[in-house]
RNA sequence: UCAGGUGGCCGGGCGGCCGCGGCGGCAAGUCCGGAAACGGCGCCGUCGAGGAAAGUCCGGGCUCCAUGGAGACAAGGUGCCGGAUAACGUCCGGCGGGGGUGACCCCAGGGAAAGCGCAGCAGAGAACAGACCGCCAGGCCUUCGGGCCCGGCAAGGGUGAAACGGUGCGGUAAGAGCGCACCGCCCCGACCGCAAGGAAGGGGGCUAGGCAAGCCCCACCUGGAGCAAGACCGAAUAGGGAUGAGCGCGGCUUGCCGCACAUGUGUCUCCGCAUGUCAUCCGGGUAGGUCGCACCAGGCCGGCCGCAAGGCCGGUCGCAGAUGAAUGGUCGCCACCCCGGACUCCGGUCCGGGGGACAGAACCCGGCUUACAGGCCGCCUGAUCCU
């Protein structure tokens, strides 16, 4: 348990996409996050990756944009708070996550990296299976 | 004032809190990530989406590939004339045709006496037309309604997208450009215009049809691919080359095979398994990284030329550069619009609620097309009112 903050990295790699896509995910009515934790040859303990992604079934260009941005403030805002650390999350944006007031698109945000972190390992160390 | 036409412009503003990307300056460490290439980390300043950034439909710049010159053919495109332009299928000014009371709008608008082809249905007849109903003279018959035969005709009806000129008068048995007037059409055409084209006037009794967005003919244009272009740097693995060291025998297809041998391993031998080269360097090159990458057919202001598109000259400004893709997230206030309520000196005031479109640069320009809440300005037309 520390209480000091993450440092938060951006994926950028399709590779790390696909990657992060094997593992668990949490779903809430604006958005669903992925969760994967890192392998732990490369691995860095003190830091957790954060990827975004909205389909072109979301809408349009402008639409797109905005909500990887809100997820984008969302995620900077919570993740050093409730990321575990040596994860990897991916952001997917939901139909709703445009529009969605804010407080409850963070609200979603927050119980999903909760719930996340519960089902994962206490302490940091389960599978990720 | 109402209705309409047309050209141009805008596409909310201000402020908290938190955050992102570029550029410049200062500051930098035995710092962080990475094998490397390279990237990152602090502070200050500054800049940071659109009129369509969109669709990717044309035209260029730029890059690579191909290419001796010229022509022919094929394929694709363009299609009145003149001008503008780097160029265009764009723009401007004209011409012709069509629509509208008008401002104005619309038009793929070359060639149908080079050739082929097409015209469904309806209709009597549709391309060197045709006679269903119908009209008329004569003959015959008659139950006096009309019918039949032979000939003349195409005015009227009806069909159609289109029926081989239209209206009127004359003419005739009935009719017909048969004759005449006007309109239309065809031919010639002084003169005007750079041209498309216009056209006074003259002649012709009317014949010459439509579709080229069916093929075609004529004139002109076009090499291909695209910034994931392309240039440079550059792991691991496999394979290639060079040098040095190592290297037994046999076979041949001359770099492979077989045997032997060597090395490693299990305590040693037999036997089994694995390897048959090692070191250094070079080149290509993948992941990855850097450049290309933002200063130009540039914006604004003024002057001159031009009806205009636009051109020339002078001044001034520096104006996005991301790459899983920055330019934001959130919260207030104001302005605007709509709805409800209250008050009112009928002009508004106050309170509450709601709304703001289409849409996100991706190498860069010039256009076109399409989408769009709401709003502003100029000019013009037709009504109506007042002076």
């Amino acid at each position: 348990m520390d209480t000091q903050p993450l440092a938060v990295n951006r994926l950028k790699k399709r590779r790390e996409f696909l990657f992060v896509a094997q593992g668990k995910k949490a779903v809430r009515s604006s958005v669903v996050i992925q969760a994967r934790r890192r392998d732990g040859s490369s691995c860095l303990y003190d830091t957790v990756g954060a990827g975004f992604t909205a389909t072109r079934k979301i809408g349009g260009a402008v639409v797109r944009n905005r909500c990887k941005r809100r997820l984008r403030e969302a995620a900077r805002l919570l993740l050093p708070l409730h990321g575990q650390p040596g994860f990897d999350y991916v952001f997917i944006a939901r139909a709703s996550t445009s529009a969605k007031d804010w407080p409850r698109l963070m609200g979603d945000v927050k119980s999903a990296l909760v719930s996340l972190a519960e089902d994962g390992a206490p302490g940091g160390k389960g599978q990720t299976a």
